[in-house]
DNA sequence: AGTTTCAAATGGAACGTTCCAAAGATTTTG
DNA sequence: CAAAATCTTTGGAACGTTCCATTTGAAACT
């Protein structure tokens, strides 16, 4: 283009007649600038094909234009989803998301931790992998990055959270089955080491509770979010002395495992066993029968991330609360009412 | 900490009682530095805690350690899938992944790209938003960014890129569908203004030529990667004067659109009508029929394309080749031979 | 002892911005 | 018309690294 190398402000300058002074101005838009002026340096931007270094701004600066994005597993598709929510809403606030996978792997989190630091991060939101101690975030308390966690909390963390309300979709959904008339509901799939399964086994307890069914420790089988695991999961809990008639699930996947194991148990789901399953992802609406399901506005949750950590930046360092997002319960046709129990109304 | 803000490469020299240089030669790992010394300027940069600049770094040097990543539409499990195998190569390199969603719009494209430009990006992943023209890579070709092309291509670009092997999966598809005895054989799904399109259209006019039977352009119904398409192009299809028996698919979700239009009109997927599709997502195999599909290992071609940038970014200019990665058809039960095909042969 | 060789450490000038204090214009006011 | 007030513009010193050219120190030769 001009000279050697690439083009910098002081070139700018010197070619519009002004000071470095103030084309950094007309860059940061400042109304300081004689329209005149800074129309002719924006002409002589254009003309040199100029970019603007931020590697520079961000060393004299104190706070850079960049915001971690620290994920526990982006091939879960609404996390994919929440992802591109808080990516969407800070490409609009003109912030740059530097994002890390890191599989659930403590490991991994603690480098991806040192490197955000390293590059100076304005701020952090992180979906905390599974088994994640408010230790583990301690780089960041000293390096005093404001941080929002998502999708799971950490208690004891003392940082803010923006969560599903996991307790009241579990709660809900419980209370659907039980008003079905289910009496022995079964809890299918989630760790214990995880808030989301903390939470939604609470409000799973609640609901029994408020309907008067005692909670049977021998009904919830843990095991990973993951089909197999929902299958699994069902053919042990049907060798049950009584068996259940009903499970709420961790997430959807889970209840799909369970659809198929219920199946080649002889067994047809919304006909003899009643299912609700967790985050209504796409394919719970297309399965055999469709699977009731709590809905969670996945990408409204990353907005609200984004938009909390805009608000730490801006507020300085007022604390934020957390937020639960609200849910919802799609009835579709994977529960069935259980006549003994109608009768016991 | 230590003194006033954060501690720095100077402070870290003083405390350990040499120079800047010496503690910069450390951190960069130079075996210059003698082990005694280099020991005692790791403890006391563990001591103060600090924190390496790396704005300040890439102020100076000549290339950032940030690579940029552009895509086309994260929600796409397939494409979170490769995002992830990119990440990992990455992390392991020590190249920090600058991540952003174009939700495949050219006007967002054309801005991310002036971002990555600005964080001075050392290369760029570009999963192209559909409709890009090779002119929207020119000020990545003006500033000098190594650039690679994933899953799309884009003609005329002169980019090098890592995608599937779109015609070859197409053709084996095709050819599995002749086999079986179809000779009237639908292609559902996809816009002809992707590369993805034409060369599996490529891929499939291939197939039947090679077969013998004649390309019907009423046969092609184009449309989105999605279910509701899938569903819309076979009713569609199915309204020929004479109805093909058979489709290949654009992509799986197509094909899952395609299943439950079938059944809507009184048809047997896999029974008395075929139907193979792309992607080989993990809903395919758990499909009634289990839908048969064209593999295509995605994470693998993400990891090819994250090794091709830093094969750019070591080899200096040197230009590299494209790649097409190896595709697989998987067989499951959604296809039927045709009876009457078998008799003529 | 003097010279050469090599290893290890160092000073200081960049890199391209921002921002403060201050100077120069221009307009308003008394 | 001078003084005051306001609007624009501007040097120059940071910011925290890297890297070149050099110096220093020690060991190995003549």
């Amino acid at each position: 283009m001009y000279r050697k190398g690439k083009a910098t402000i002081v070139d700018i300058a010197d070619r519009a007649g002004v000071s470095k002074s103030t084309v950094s101005l007309v860059l940061q838009g400042s109304p300081l600038v004689k329209d005149q002026t800074s129309e002719r340096v924006r002409q002589v931007i254009e003309e040199l094909g100029y970019v603007y270094n931020r590697s520079a701004a961000n060393l004299r600066r104190a706070r850079t234009n960049i915001v971690g994005l620290v994920i526990n597993d982006l091939t879960v598709p609404f996390i994919a989803e929440m992802a591109v929510g808080i990516e969407r809403v800070f490409q609009e606030a003109g912030i740059v998301p530097i994002m890390a996978n890191t599989a659930e792997s403590l490991r991994r989190q603690g480098e991806v931790f040192q490197t955000m630091l390293e590059q100076n991060v304005a701020g952090l939101i992180v979906l905390p992998a599974r088994g994640t101690a408010p230790s583990d975030f301690r780089p960041l308390r000293t390096g005093g990055v404001p941080t929002v966690l998502a999708l799971r909390n950490v208690p004891g963390s003392q940082l803010a959270s923006i969560c599903a309300d996991n307790r009241g979709g579990a709660f809900q959904a419980t209370e659907h089955l039980l008003a079905l008339g289910h009496r022995r509901i079964a809890f299918l799939g989630g760790f214990e080491n995880t808030s989301v399964f903390q939470e939604r086994l609470a409000g799973y307890r609640r609901a029994l509770a408020d309907g008067g069914v005692p909670f049977d420790e021998d009904l919830v089988v843990q095991g990973p979010a993951s089909r197999q695991a929902g299958h699994d999961a069902v053919k042990a809990v049907l060798t049950r002395a009584v068996a259940p008639t009903a499970a709420f699930c961790f997430s959807d996947v889970v209840g799909l495992g369970a659809i198929e194991a219920l199946r080649a148990a002889g067994m047809e789901p919304g006909g003899d066993f009643s299912l609700v399953g967790f985050d209504d992802v796409a394919e719970a609406r297309y399965a055999r029968p469709p699977l009731s399901s709590v809905a969670v506005n996945y990408k409204a949750l990353g907005e609200r991330a984004a938009h909390a950590i805009l608000g730490m930046l801006h507020a300085g360092d007022r604390a934020m609360e957390s937020f639960e997002g609200p849910v919802e319960l799609i009835i579709r046709d994977s529960c069935f009412r259980q006549n003994e129990a109608f009768a016991n109304v």
